[in-house]
DNA sequence: TATACAATTTAGGCTTGCCTAAATAACTGT
DNA sequence: ACAGTTATTTAGGCAAGCCTAAATTGTATA
């Protein structure tokens, strides 16, 4: 376990840190549809977490949640600890990427450092898991993308997919029959701002592809380099 | 999860399984030694076990208790969960024997049977963890052992050690350090039956050595076949 | 049979992390 | 400024698994 800390505390962590990535801070009622609570035990979550040493997060009441620099070096641990036990039951075990998520949820609460550190020289210290997303390095340093989501795209412009969000494993399974994954190269041809739905071509494949925001708000690309 | 068994209840069913095998029973003491807790709160435990459904133990009140026909399917699996990540820490990870039980020992709870499955695959179907033990196979079938305590053996009987109880580190890596391991061949030249100490040499070493009960309690080995 | 030891019962308590329902307070947008 | 939404507080509760201490009951053995 990290440093003590609760599995339902890692659980905290983890959404915080995530929420905090997407929108500059979490809000009670983002971390309890997250963690499917109800928003009276998130803000009693809080509290106890802001009260207690140490100190994981900045808490002020109606105002949401931060992470202090304990709170995001404890998440960044979590995350390291997540996102290589992922890569590990893909490229040991042979799992599928929508098939590691559920797994690695209840392996990541129990791995000791030492089996991090093994995990990630058997791996060779891979910096992206199956689904794109960065692995923090040893000393919990995360490499900073330059990816946006999808749904910014507009049409004619190009990109390559880097990331995609982990966690539903349906949304995983459509896009990888899409041929949507880390590293595809695909093209826009169409933006229907009605409805925020575009029309994408991906390299490689036949027919076109249609996705909503739903989806597009989960992908994560880059632009092509030299287009 | 093993079939909705908790943790505890899983610790319980292990340490009841272990004892009734080498005493036929397991006794409210014996439990509460080894899992460091009370008498009294395994009563309570043993109670619960016995009265809820599914039911996992015999339980008598001053007569101790055994596993029902439920209480050792649960166990075997357990003991397959633990004895195929020993080997797999051992195997993939390069975990030396007497580092395995403790990780294993928070991870054989929560791997999926899914997981379980593809280590053993890896693994080829292993039926001996890294301490000997036999793994039970898929359908739960434990391989019957002619084993036996090594404290049985007496001067002049030539013996292969088998197996050797994983749980304590300190004695794995001095038995490692003495040569004793899984398929090292030995003759016992003394014994002392005051203390009840064994001389034995080891093959392929030069120091004979000397092995307290305790020790020689821990060991099961077998005799050499066409000595 | 007396005594020692092992096991049980009783009655209380603790912690963690969640729940409920109802009341209140604080922010947000118009 | 008021409505509507979001968050908080309060007060109570639950389940698991452990704890304590003291009293009691069973079993085993000399």
């Amino acid at each position: 376990m990290i440093a003590n800390i609760s599995e339902a505390t890692q659980d905290y962590l983890k959404i915080i840190f995530s929420l905090t990535e997407r929108y500059g801070r979490a809000t009670t009622s983002q971390i309890a549809e997250g963690l499917d609570v109800k928003p009276a035990s998130v803000t009693g979550m809080l509290q106890k977490m802001a009260q207690d040493e140490p100190q994981l997060v900045d808490y002020k009441k109606h105002q949401g949640v931060t992470l202090t620099a304990e709170g995001q070096m404890a998440a960044l641990e979590i995350l390291r600890h997540h996102r290589l036990v992922e890569t590990f039951l893909h490229e040991v075990l042979g799992y599928s990427w929508d098939e590691v998520h559920d797994e690695a949820e209840r392996l990541e609460h129990v791995i000791s450092e030492d089996m991090e550190s093994r995990m990630a020289a058997v791996l060779g210290n891979p910096n992206r898991d199956p689904h794109g997303q960065p692995i923090p390095n040893k000393d919990l340093e995360l490499a900073s993308t330059s990816d946006f989501p999808m749904s910014d795209l507009r049409p004619g412009q190009e990109a390559i997919v880097r990331r995609v969000q982990d966690d539903d494993p349906e949304l995983l399974r459509y896009l990888n029959s899409l041929g949507l994954r880390p590293q595809s190269r695909l093209s826009v041809l169409a933006y229907v701002p009605f409805d925020k739905t575009l029309q994408v071509q991906v390299y490689g494949r036949e027919e076109t592809a249609v996705l909503g925001p739903q989806i597009t708000g989960e992908i994560f690309v880059e632009f092509v380099e030299n287009q």
